[in-house]
DNA sequence: AATGTAAGTTAGTAAATACTAACTTTATGG
DNA sequence: CCATAAAGTTAGTATTTACTAACTTACATT
């Protein structure tokens, strides 16, 4: 197989792994068995098990990023981006159960190196979330009294507390539900004379 | 060393490596070295690395559950209790961090039986800031027209992040900051004829 | 056709890991 | 004072783990 096409399967064969079974439950032959080929094979690739969790977060990095991005041209309105933004995330939990593990509850923090870039992933895309409604402010999509910082961070805070406890809930369709409430409630303050 | 006191030692020192280095770098031989007993000492307090980390999610339980209780009694109005509440989780990161480690981002999602646990441990959590929160309304110190249970889960979801942050960031006090404004933001939508 | 390189293999190794058997020390109640 | 049980020790073991050396195969370029 293609050199880049190994790395993105061997990536997300990782991301799987920890998914199901945590970072504890990571090893090397794991890897190599999903990806059926040997051990031996994987150092072609990657310099090791470290090497390759550098890229893991690297492409949850892209991915996280990648959404805004994209969603930010497609949507008009601030609301209509940050329900985009939402949903995104959702459907991708159960898609890739490993990105929600690692990002909304970063089972890497124990490496000093990981926990920095982490957070400074959270924050970027924080940062991200919060010039959205600064621009929706701007146009008067969003209300002007509102803290657009905290208005963000109370975002991201309900998609996490919906990944972690509908994935606690061994994947309850009904906690999802209860997500749904808690974005539409804190849409709703964003909405102008309100 | 008298086997309660050590029993508690054991699952102390347990989480507090489960904070520092995640449940991946969690081995008997550490726990013991930080316990000063050898490796096989252990195991005439525990059946092995399983039982001990049972023991672990008995002793959140014993925490969360014990601090809502306490509280539940010293304060009088629904808002002062959740106040006191939030106060007692952040302080906790500081002192245990395993706690919010496994609690907050579930690292022991993995292992079915653990996660089963934590999800209830976790509702019945919910359920009694609810039941909180149902009192209050009762006594009209929190407005009617809110959902308990919506408002339970909004609570949990600002402690979560707040402390998921605050743990990223490496123990960034500003982090604290922002999470005592969500905590504020939300204790006033809970305010009568507001 | 020769050659070099990338992707793969087999077969191993040293260290770490969870756990056990067999023995020793310590303390306590009859 | 001594029997007993609890708490501890040393010294292992089988398995797992991350990683490496040495060799093979496939294939593109000159």
């Amino acid at each position: 197989m293609e050199s880049s096409r190994r790395k993105e399967q061997i990536i997300s064969i990782t991301l799987n792994i920890i998914g199901e079974q945590g970072l504890a439950g990571l090893t090397i032959a794991k890897i190599a068995k999903n990806a059926k080929i040997s051990e031996a094979a994987l150092y072609k690739h990657f310099k090791g098990k470290n090497d390759i969790l550098e890229h893991c977060i690297g492409m949850i990095e892209k991915r996280l990023i990648g959404t805004i991005r994209s969603l930010n041209k497609e949507e008009t309105t601030a609301i209509a981006i940050l329900t985009g933004i939402y949903n995104t995330h959702i459907n991708h939990i159960q898609v890739n159960k490993g990105v929600p593990r690692i990002i909304y509850t970063s089972e890497i923090h124990s490496q000093e190196n990981f926990r920095t870039r982490l957070f400074t992933i959270i924050e970027t895309y924080l940062h991200e979330i919060e010039e959205i409604i600064v621009e929706g402010q701007k146009v008067n999509t969003v209300s002007q009294v509102i803290s657009a910082g905290q208005a963000a961070r109370r975002f991201l805070s309900i998609i996490q507390f919906a990944a972690f406890r509908y994935s606690l809930s061994g994947f309850n369709m009904e906690i999802i539900e209860e997500g749904n409430e808690q974005l539409k409630e804190f849409l709703h303050t964003l909405e102008p004379t309100g």
